[in-house]
DNA sequence: AGACTAAACGGACTGCGGTCCGGTTATATT
DNA sequence: AATATAACCGGACCGCAGTCCGTTTAGTCT
């Protein structure tokens, strides 16, 4: 007998919560864990679309997909692993915009544009997924360093650096993600009624005098 | 007999979570209450003092200073209620420097001097508080409605003023403050080793670039 | 087909923040 | 001093996120 079972595909690394990012799993899943995935993904909209995030509650969720609650942790980690995986479509769409796609938000534009339409663009995102991706922030001690934030902020850098900010683009960058942040946009908007336009267009003052003011 | 029983002090205005703003209640306050309410502070500040502020638990503290839980709840409304009492002393001292100090955080500097003065300042005061200040932060609807978010927001809105700044200075004060909030420097600091001296400095480039460039 | 093993499963359990309500006590009135 | 009453007190209780571990099942190897 073979001493050492050899397992094909199995998870992936560590000891838990697998990979809650994208759909399908990395690689092959075990049919009733991928069942169960798709299960619990489709429940957890179904309560987003009917009651907002914060009424999807794991216990809700695990009745409602009809499997236990530990099944929803080990498929998701945790709260904000499955508000993540959720959001992680739109999150995919709109990193292929400003990657990827039409000027003057994707590659094509001058770098002021872009950071101008980039903000503009983000701005309308959070305020669509807001609600989920404040869900989505973790442990406030790897809010910045998930994946997608860190692409983001790359980015940010990088439209710096093309615009000629030559002092610091990496912490600049931080500074002006913060105005975009889910936390403060939805706030100005929801608590003091700020119109989307204002805050693109005073994003864009703020962008324009970054660059131009040095 | 009197079927108005006229009581003379009495808590504030509504039903919960009284003044949990400084030190001795807004007036007189049953005896056994004010103990208590020093009680839990002392206990509260040992507890911080010796494992930090996650550490500080509601039933934990309740017991250190030997008084049922709903006692704490009652003087403080909630855990992120109790953490702001912790930091009255401090918020008070960094309003009253920028308020009415020396210059140039204080008033008798230009503007944009102040603007990067009181920056750095935060900065200081952020790296010292800013894990109680987190815990502080409320239940996210309420956090930047809070009284010394809203006195620190009106003083850059006016610095910014002052600074000839005519474009939405409210929503550009906002922008600027999301770059000084405790989550986002904490971050910079403990996980990316950025130092305060760096920050500092980049505060500098951001809003002389935004008064500048105008 | 049958046996074996790693993985998935589920629900009891913990610790937390926050609420509630019946009993207690301080203070004003007589 | 006795009484009345409003405020205070305490701890049982709730719903939540997250953990643990005994049980079941899918997939593989003979």
């Amino acid at each position: 007998m073979s001493l050492i079972p050899i397992r094909r595909g199995a998870q992936s690394g560590g000891g838990r919560a697998a990979e809650h990012g994208a759909g399908p799993a990395a690689e092959s899943e075990r049919r009733d864990a991928a069942r169960n995935r798709e299960l619990l993904l489709c429940a957890a909209r179904e309560i987003v679309e009917e009651s907002g995030a914060d009424a999807l509650t794991m216990d809700r969720l695990a009745q409602r997909a009809g499997v236990g609650k530990g099944t929803v942790f080990r498929r998701f980690g945790s709260r904000a692993g499955l508000m993540m995986a959720l959001l992680s479509g739109a999150e995919a769409e709109f990193q292929g915009r400003f990657m990827f796609g039409p000027p003057p938000v994707g590659p094509g534009a001058p770098p002021l544009d872009r950071l101008v339409a980039v903000g503009a663009a983000r701005i309308s995102w959070v305020l669509e997924f807001g609600e989920l991706a404040r869900a989505a922030d973790a442990s406030v001690y790897n809010r910045f360093d998930v994946p997608p934030a860190v692409l983001w902020h790359r980015h940010l850098e990088m439209l710096l650096r093309e615009a000629g900010v030559t002092a610091d683009p990496w912490l600049l960058a931080s500074f002006l993600g913060a105005a975009l942040e889910p936390e403060l946009l939805l706030h100005s908007v929801q608590v003091h009624g700020i119109s989307p336009d204002r805050l693109a267009q005073t994003w864009r003052e703020l962008v324009t005098r970054m660059v131009g003011g040095g």
